[in-house]
DNA sequence: CCAGTGATCAGG
DNA sequence: CTGATCACTGGA
């Protein structure tokens, strides 16, 4: 399915003010979303379709449950700060700081879906279905992202409301990798997945 | 199933 | 300083 559409003058970028709501609702509200990676080469588009909520100090599969270290204090910032760590010696995370100052709260982008532009024909293409693919499509690195605003430009990262039409279905499951969290945090349906349809 | 890979943090 | 752990992935 192609659609006819020009990015050009269409990217509204979504402002502080969306990131201030708790991290359930932005999960939430997140997928479908338009994430820009401006590269040397090119702007790069790509659709929001899993993410993951993380939900301040009590939530045990959070990295603030240990309260404020080094490297969560970024999580204390005002929502719109990105949050990058690296897992497993090898993966970039993208995270988006959510609520307000001193709320440590985060969303975990887990999976995007590039945006093909041909010809003012756009189109769905390849899936990266897993928050380390995501980081390495992205090119996230902590050094140039990590305390820096996701609704700034000058990053070369940043993310604009959907400027077309999509037909989107929501699922959400438990989120992954958090067994050391125990109950009931393992069962949290924190984690949302859109299949989407332009 | 499991190895890879290095930041992070608690404990001496 | 040391050692365990980890919001993961790709290949037996």
């Amino acid at each position: 399915m192609k659609k006819n559409f020009s990015f050009g003058t269409n990217e509204i970028i979504i402002p502080q003010q969306f990131y201030l709501q708790n991290s359930i609702s932005l999960a939430k509200k997140l997928l479908g979303k338009i994430l820009v990676r401006n590269l040397p080469n090119g702007k790069q588009y790509f659709i929001i379709t899993e993410t993951e909520a993380y939900f301040g100090e009590k939530d045990k599969a959070c990295h603030c449950r240990k309260g404020k270290t080094p490297r969560t204090e970024v999580m204390y910032k005002q929502g719109g700060t990105i949050y990058v760590y690296l897992i497993y010696g090898m993966y970039w995370m993208l995270n988006i700081v959510s609520g307000k100052k001193n709320h440590p709260e985060a969303v975990l982008i887990r999976g995007i879906q590039k945006i093909n532009v041909e010809n003012n024909k756009i189109s769905l293409g390849k899936l990266y279905d897993g928050p380390g693919k995501t980081g390495k499509i992205l090119q996230i690195n902590k050094k140039d992202f990590n305390g820096k605003n996701i609704y700034d430009t000058s990053t070369n990262l940043y993310i604009i409301d959907t400027p077309f039409e999509i037909e989107m279905s929501i699922k959400r499951t438990p989120r992954i990798g958090i067994n050391y969290a125990g109950k009931p945090w393992t069962e949290k349906l924190w984690r949302f997945i859109a299949e989407i349809n332009i």
